[in-house]
DNA sequence: TCATGTGAAGCAGTTCACAGCG
DNA sequence: CGCTGTGAACTGCTTCACATGA
């Protein structure tokens, strides 16, 4: 069995994938499938589900696959998510409001239960379940709420300020929205969401359709 | 020069990243740059970079490095960003509302232009620079409006239907914050953007700190 | 001389194909 | 027999190292 470290994002980008699949299935009441069965359903590669699977034990039965409700619970507990993580969110405006609302009863294993801003304007106002606190107050804000994750939605010119209080404050997961590349920090593990990146990629495929007549 | 189909997501999101760090040096005055200087400057790889902009031509001198003013113009040109794009918002909910406002003005190259909702009290309302219409409106909609990107922000049992109409529509790139697989149709571009996941990433190395008094 | 552009090497992630086991 | 678990083959992405050309 590898290291936490060592196994790749794709992989765990699939496994949550599977988890959420396996729940619907669940749902279904349906108690046993094999990998061929979920691929197929669910546009998966059935080998690849082997293979992320035995990363991290043997799950299933020869001959016979794996029990959908026992997979779910392993996969459940192997993402970290038997226990629920608590959310900051530093910068509170439309995206960060809308993010707090948006986890905010919908998601078990993710609880907000924090925010700031810059903006005096905002501070004192009640978002979702918390009340937004000064920026200033990120690392000491982090110990009183016991947050794990730190989500950051402020301008890019505040991101890595955002950042390191965060980390000073205890934090050591981070999804960061700001267009910034943030410093490598040991032990501290950032996750990136570039809107604009993706609106790019998109565009470029779009591009395609214009100048061409030709080939 | 390969076909646009073939070049890679990684590659055209390193663009991205490559025409963000231009402008940065063009608004510091900096007028020509090195694969070398460029990386290092902004962690990045220098042969990737080279890499990346050779499948598009020759942009370099040799002994020299790049222009940085032409080759973000160059870059600019490739990524499709010449043309605003047009977006149209598929749910003006917490997210979609969020997302409509953080585009609007944030961005030269994208431009919110329509947004519908299923629900009737949405309907009417000013949100951003448009008016909410209806959720069957989809198709006629992108016509009228003549979007070509359309943002679904939806709940997943809705998203399908969405993604069908903006289709129908002639909407050939979709942006999909909706936690559901979208059908491959042939000619359509999709990216999953999925917040579920990513939670579940940053849960996964989380819960290393639990069982582990290690190192 | 210096940094690009590029084949070749190296590495990572995916798919294949089948041995092993219920 | 059927399906998992898994080495081996393959594919694709990244890094290296140097010939090329301003």
């Amino acid at each position: 069995m590898p290291e936490r470290q060592d196994i790749s994002p794709l992989t765990l980008n699939r496994l949550s994938v599977y988890l959420r699949c396996l729940r619907l299935l669940r749902d279904e009441g349906v108690e046993r499938v094999s990998s061929q069965q979920l691929a197929q359903r669910f546009h998966l590669s059935s080998s690849q589900i082997r293979k992320d699977l035995t990363y991290f034990g043997e799950f299933g039965v020869r001959g016979v696959g794996y029990d959908v409700s026992l997979l779910a619970d392993r996969l459940q507990q192997l993402l970290g998510l038997d226990r629920t993580h608590r959310l900051m969110i530093v910068g509170v405006g439309n995206l960060g409001s809308a993010l707090a609302r948006y986890f905010d009863g919908n998601d078990l294993h993710f609880q907000v239960v924090a925010g700031v801003d810059s903006n005096e304007q905002r501070i004192g106002k009640e978002v979702g379940s918390f009340v937004v606190r000064a920026f200033d107050e990120i690392a000491t804000l982090v110990g009183e709420t016991d947050a794990d994750i730190g989500v950051i939605t402020v301008p890019g010119d505040a991101a890595v300020q955002a950042y390191e209080a965060l980390v000073d404050g205890g934090v050591r997961s981070v999804l960061n929205f700001a267009p910034v590349q943030l410093p490598d920090i040991e032990g501290v593990r950032v996750k990136n969401v570039d809107m604009r990146i993706h609106l790019e990629e998109m565009a470029f495929f779009l591009g395609a359709d214009d100048n061409d007549s030709e080939r």
